[in-house]
DNA sequence: GAGTGGTCTAGACCACGAG
DNA sequence: TCGTGGTCTAGACCACTCA
């Protein structure tokens, strides 16, 4: 843990990040502009935003062309249940969210295939949600259920992904893979993320007692406020049960 | 999805990434040095750096310090299996893999406190892992056992995380909350991996039949190669009715 | 010591956003 | 239109690696 001297971003990034938690600037303030903090702190523009860079991909601030650079409101927390418990798995957010949702019907392409165990180019459904607290984008999901598991009304209702698990078999398994890595450009702009802020990506499963795919569902969520959470209780029945 | 025209550094790093998929330029060579490469695209050495900087975030590319820039070897993939099984966890790693611990005994500090839930100051017993592949890292993980879990050899054998389930009440529960993020600068260089490549974070805590927290692991792993995969069984008979 | 990447400068011009 | 951030230049000097 060896800091003998500190980069002239590292150094500026450190105190921007102090004056920030201090309170010298506010939550959802404008920070001077990037020319005149350059100025302040005797660098070049370029130094000075290779050191936002470092704030930005921490979630601390937000750009926005053409206005300046923001302080992040504190974040609320999302919470994604793992563990194939529909309902619970969206209840988790915080409450005053906004959800909307978009349906479309479209043929299997490649990696459906292989993600749903369908033949190329059956008929699926697909919906795609965004969540928004404040008009802000929170999390994206692509959900891909075969067509005839899912209603044929060409518009569903929002509460979809709680309403599927009562139309179709009881669900017997599901299988959560989980990664992390940085937002693609579109994923950035549309959750308005900084390119270099980690997103965790949950590409779910959902398998009835046939083993059919039912659902699956490819899940961005911005890795600054949301976390993934599996509880798993194990079974004791090899050991005497406890009284 | 709108390219309508494309800056010169991801026009850069669009090229060199079809060079690299084509076999111009093959795993673990040396690309030219950046000075060349900029004389090339006839861009300055900051604008070729950064169209660098975007390889690096895709894990393509790999920096070294005075030496160059590489291109990675196709990467052997990690997967993360969770659920609790502490057998299953680690050998699902591909087979030829060094592994080191390091064990401490320690004093509970305030995470550690909240964590495992236990005193301040208690004792506990901490064993740094870091998995290795051809003397490459390839994943830290950090845990913590309560000292009077943990044998009391100063020196464990690399088999802790296996061997200890077989000393302790048998598990009940295990939570694992998994979190995208940048790594840190010690992450970073430990691992050998860009700053800018997204790392995933595991906090796994294990719980036994009375509730005591166990065991507590910090594990990260690179986003370009780990995935973490958890399946849930569903009890069929028990169709829970939504409130 | 030669060559590499790491950091930084002092500008320039372009693209976006709001009034 | 004007101020903002986005991109880029043509260098400079420092730190690291390796022969």
């Amino acid at each position: 843990m060896i800091r003998p001297v500190l980069s002239r971003r590292h150094a500026i990034a450190d105190d921007l990040r102090h004056q920030i938690s201090a309170g010298h600037f506010k939550a959802g303030e404008r920070l001077p502009s990037e020319s005149q903090l350059a100025v302040h702190y005797a660098v070049s523009t370029a130094t000075l935003r290779s050191a936002l860079a470092l704030l930005q991909g921490e979630g601390l601030v937000e750009k926005i062309h053409g206005s300046g650079n923001f302080v992040r409101r504190p974040l609320r927390k999302i919470t994604y249940i793992g563990g194939g418990c529909p309902a619970a798995t969206w209840t988790a957010f915080s409450a005053p969210l906004r959800m909307t949702a978009r349906t479309t019907s479209i043929e299997a392409a490649s990696h459906h295939t292989t993600l749903l165990n369908v033949p190329p180019r059956s008929a699926l459904t697909e919906v795609l949600f965004t969540t928004h607290e404040d008009k802000k984008p929170h999390s994206l999901a692509h959900i891909y259920v075969p067509r005839d598991l899912a209603p044929a009304t060409p518009r569903l209702p929002e509460r979809i992904a709680v309403s599927l698990p009562d139309l179709r078999p009881p669900l017997c398994e599901v299988q959560e893979r989980v990664s992390a890595r940085l937002p693609t450009q579109e994923e950035a702009t549309t959750l308005r993320i900084s390119p270099s802020l980690a997103v965790l990506s949950v590409t779910r499963v959902s398998l009835d007692a046939s083993g059919r795919v039912v659902e699956a569902a490819l899940l961005v969520l911005p890795g600054d406020r949301a976390d993934a959470v599996f509880t798993t209780r194990l079974a004791t029945e090899e050991r005497t049960p406890k009284p």
